[in-house]
RNA sequence: GGCCAGGUAGCCAAGUGGUAAGGCAGAGGUCUGCAAAACCUCUACACGGGGGUUCGAUUCCCCCCCUGGCCUCCA
């Protein structure tokens, strides 16, 4: 089955071919660096890191391309604000936001440009603009001229006329139209800027990505990418310088990630209804807001709740409960195990890869996932002999890597995952970790002597601050973040 | 107002022209001193409303209602 991509401007699926196979050049908006970056910038990055991976995974090698805007109104506002260069505010806040990335276990793209490294490559295009007419400058600053670009407003679906009519953009003067936008700002007092043929000032937002996007990648990108919210104006816009100046289609498939909901409304910084990546990366696992952005198809709304990060987590908890399970589980006395078991695993890859051809589906692959606990811990209530067990342990491990390749999920040596649990949990808690072993002595001595009161009574302490105690076959005690 | 998404069981969430994955919650069981945790099993007359097309629609078309988004910076 091929790969089949919703494309925003056909707003239908189709089937992805790449310009130039196996090559596929991929550009996805980045961050205006002027702030810490919220969930819904998580969900982004996250979003357009699987689709990067899993192109990778079917074999082609993938330019992938995030930008980052490093000069903008915002930008400069934050600076003044705080008395610092702008360029130190930008650097700053792409700092904090590589960091981030990390965090969320995404790769770093191939390219990660600023856009103040790419002046003159902006330059250069308006000045191809204005030669043909499509744009003009008027007093410093340049304007393109949108109805000089027949097709404007076929990616938003939207027709001048309309756009006209719900216009509330300030009306300047300079202007020749309503509905023209900046490719270039005149100076003012106190800002950044840059010589260039119109006079000293700096770029307008979307060149930006028409410069990069072509000085790396060329004037036609097999995949645009970014949030719902750049479709109109800011893709419109890039589309529109770009074909203006190269007369070459830009782009062959748009898409477009839906939004994070905080509180049923949309996660944004100006309204101020937004939670950091990082003020959640504090309270969760990255895996499990990993595993929570990919819950829901890329395109769908996402509500963001802590009954639903508890669930991501709980999700996340289990598969590797399971993974755990399978890797320390010895042998029984013989057998297969049930043949579902096997069936599920080695269906698995071709369920895995139809999911993630149908435009991505994520939220399918998981449920595919916990249908193979499911068969993994029945398996194991079997009792498999010592060589049936091997097998499919390797089984398993084959199947899952694909998980871990694509989503970054369930990768982790799951000892590795709880412990990181534990300590988190400490890191959180007000016990150390040996007084919780201290606590766990105190109830094995309570319950050899029959002293059940006092055992519960230390059990429930613990779980109180949010520590679960198993009691293991052996007899033995250990402890978990709940 | 225009345009665009979406409305699936208690909650979250896939999907399909022929009566619908998965997770959480719930019930029962195994285990346990009892619990918890873990695992297994089960459960739910779930497809916003009204028309239409069809042998048959939740899935296609039309209308309506509701929610969210875009039309200004925004992932």
């Amino acid at each position: 089955m091929p790969l089949r991509i919703y494309n925003t401007k056909s707003r239908n699926k189709e089937d992805f071919q790449p310009l130039n196979p196996p090559r596929v050049a991929m550009y996805v908006c980045g961050i205006t660096a002027y702030d810490y970056c919220h969930l819904g910038h998580a969900r982004a990055s996250v979003v357009f890191d699987v689709i990067y991976r899993y192109l990778k995974f079917k074999g082609y090698e993938v330019r992938y391309v995030r930008n980052f805007t490093d000069i903008d109104d915002k930008i400069i506002r934050r600076a003044q604000e705080r008395g610092q260069d702008w360029k130190q505010v930008a650097e700053f806040f792409i700092q904090a936001f590589l960091e981030d990335m990390r965090a969320l276990g995404n790769l770093p793209p191939g390219d990660e440009p600023r856009a103040t490294e790419f002046i003159a490559e902006m330059q250069a295009i308006i000045a191809k603009l204005v030669e043909k007419g499509i744009a003009y400058p008027a007093k410093g600053d340049v304007f393109y001229s949108v109805r000089k670009f027949p097709t404007y407003g076929e990616l938003a679906q939207k027709n001048l006329e309309e756009l006209e009519a719900g216009a509330r953009v300030e009306v300047q003067e300079a202007k020749k139209d309503p509905l023209d936008f900046a490719l270039w700002k005149a100076a003012k007092p106190g800002e950044p800027e840059w010589a260039s043929p119109w006079g000293q000032g700096r770029p307008g937002w979307h060149i930006e990505c028409s410069a990069m996007s072509t000085k790396l990648l060329g004037p036609s990108l097999d995949i645009h990418g970014g949030g719902r919210d750049l479709i109109f104006p800011h893709h419109e816009n890039e589309r529109a310088q770009s074909e203006g100046a190269y007369d070459k289609p830009f782009v062959k498939y748009w898409l477009h990630n839906g939004f994070v909901n905080l509180n049923a409304d949309k996660m944004s910084k100006s309204t101020g209804n937004f939670l950091t990546i990082r003020d959640v990366l504090v309270q969760y696992p990255h895996e499990a807001i990993r595993y929570f952005l990919l819950s829901a198809h890329y395109r769908s709304p996402l509500d963001f709740n802590e009954g639903n990060m508890k669930e991501a987590l709980a999700a996340v908890d289990r598969v590797y409960q399971t993974l755990q399970r399978l890797e320390e589980c010895g042998p029984g006395r013989d057998g297969a195990g049930p043949e579902s078991a096997w069936s599920s695993v080695e269906d698995f890859p071709a369920a895995f890869e139809d999911a993630m051809d149908d435009d991505f589906n994520s939220a399918q692959v998981l449920g595919v996932c916990f249908e193979l606990v499911r068969e993994i811990n029945k398996f194991l209530d079997a009792g498999p002999s010592a060589s049936h067990l091997e097998k499919y342990r390797a089984e398993v491990k084959n199947a899952l890597a694909r998980v871990g390749a694509c989503l970054g999920l369930f990768a982790q040596p799951p000892q590795a995952y709880f412990e990181a649990r534990r300590r988190f949990t400490l890191s959180q808690g007000a016990l150390s970790e040996a007084e919780i072993l201290q606590k766990i002595a105190e109830r094995k001595e309570a319950r050899r002597n029959k002293d059940f009161k006092m055992s519960d009574r230390i059990r429930d302490e613990l779980a109180a601050q949010g520590i679960l105690l198993e009691d293991k076959p052996d007899g033995t005690t250990t402890w978990k973040a709940k």
